[in-house]
DNA sequence: AATGTGTGCAACCGCCTGGAG
DNA sequence: ACTCCAGGCGGTTGCACACAT
């Protein structure tokens, strides 16, 4: 059996005040101040409780209260002050001047919540919401089965959707994530997702493009484009956000590269491990060039201790341990080169498992597809890469997006 | 006109904290 | 050290109203 509230165990009033009430409170408390709620009712002639009392008065009698809309300047502070604080609304009107915590927080539960997804923010994390995050399951899903659909409307194939499996961020105008489709016959196309940080979800459009992939990932490859109109006075990712999606994350800005892959740790076949280093260069606080920041995400079976960590001519060249069970199956697929400016530049990340789906499990046996793996990065400076892509989305074939990247 | 549905907001509920005894 | 209680807080509910069917 619960508790009963005060009110309950009182026999006093709930519900709505009366403008009778309203006036006993009011007069009362202009005439003696704030003192002890608990007897305000009394000497008020009320049959409240105190509580009740306290809160009629600060949410709706006090008179520096401002009343009416939210202006843009107090919703602003208020988008800030959430991403500071979150769900903290008393100190978030504590910086609002005559609004109040629960005017605040009926506010944002009301408008701005919905404003913010409506916008692909979570209103949660302040971020974009990617592809297989957890706070936009059913949106995941809808995506999903959207591009699923239009997978086997244009192949008429049993194409099934594979998870996102990588993440580009130019941190102003778009997110591109991407991944693969499988097929019962393990036969891939390749996806993109190219998302403005914010975007319009009333105004997109979508095409396929065909033709030949020279890396010899597929000879038939789809490629599957989901354009969301640039909205450039939206809201920037943060630069140093360190974005995450359910695989391979990559974040980026000058001299700084994070990433990390979020496959499945429970699963065997999958590769779990994260980076983060900065170049000597633009990083300041970077102290040796035989050390790195490196932060730890994963997981079972996977050691994620860097080595080998060299920066040289501008250029970081690093692997790192994963399990002794998969030291020799990936290590070597770990080698990166960094450039200053940002950039990543390596030959030796064309063996990297860009996505999960470059691993498989088959008869027990940790395999790597690398043929099949979906290797846009290569060699292609990042700000290269994304202005690539960015023309990519709206070239005509897969042609011409294989040879303007490569 | 009647009914159903969605939305905004005032108020309540219950937990937590800190001070008094 | 412990209990009690008031006040503070965030989450949730339920009502009134607007709009759609």
């Amino acid at each position: 059996m619960g508790r009963h509230s005060c009110c309950v165990k009182q026999k006093l009033r709930k519900g709505l005040w009366s403008p009778e009430e309203d006036e006993k409170l009011y007069n009362h408390i202009t005439r003696f101040g704030v003192g002890c709620w608990s007897s305000v009712p009394k000497l008020a002639g009320l049959q409240r409780c105190g509580k009740s009392c306290r809160l009629r008065w600060i949410n709706y009698l006090r008179p520096d209260l401002k009343r009416g809309m939210f202006s843009q300047q107090e919703e602003d502070h208020i988008l800030s002050l959430h991403e500071v604080l979150g769900n903290r609304w008393a100190q978030i009107a504590a910086q609002l001047p005559g609004r109040t915590d629960n005017e605040i927080k009926n506010f944002w539960n009301s408008c701005l919540k919905k404003k913010l997804m409506k916008q692909g923010i979570d209103p949660t994390t302040h971020k974009p919401i990617m592809i297989g995050s957890d706070h936009d399951v059913d949106d995941q899903e809808k995506k999903k089965n959207s591009t699923e659909n239009k997978a086997n409307n244009l192949q008429q194939s049993t194409f099934t959707a594979q998870e996102p499996t990588f993440l580009l961020n130019d941190h102003d105008n778009y997110s591109i994530n991407g991944g693969l489709l499988a097929d019962a016959n393990n036969s891939k196309e390749l996806f993109l997702n190219k998302q403005a940080v914010v975007y319009d979800p009333f105004s997109y459009f979508e095409f396929q493009a065909s033709g030949s992939d020279q890396s010899g990932y597929n000879n038939n490859s789809n490629i599957i484009v989901s354009q969301y109109h640039h909205q450039p006075s939206l809201r920037p990712v943060d630069q140093n956000q360190f974005e995450t999606n359910s695989n391979l994350a990559f974040s980026f800005d000058q001299g700084n590269v994070s990433g990390a892959d979020f496959s499945d740790n429970s699963a065997a076949s999958r590769v779990s491990n994260s980076f983060f280093f900065n170049d000597q260069a633009s990083a300041k606080e970077s102290s040796s060039n035989s050390t790195s920041n490196m932060s730890n995400y994963s997981s079972s079976g996977f050691n994620n201790q860097m080595n080998n960590l060299v920066v040289e001519n501008n250029a970081a060249n690093f692997s790192w341990d994963i399990s002794d069970d998969y030291q020799n199956k990936l290590n070597s697929m770990f080698q990166f080169h960094h450039q200053v400016n940002g950039m990543i530049k390596s030959e030796e990340i064309m063996s990297t498992p860009i996505s999960s789906s470059c691993w498989h499990e088959e008869g027990g046996q940790l395999l790597h597809t690398q043929n099949n793996s979906v290797d846009f990065i290569g060699s292609y400076p990042i700000p290269t890469l994304i202005t690539s892509l960015s023309e990519v989305l709206t070239a005509p074939s897969f042609d011409h997006v294989i040879h303007h990247i490569s």
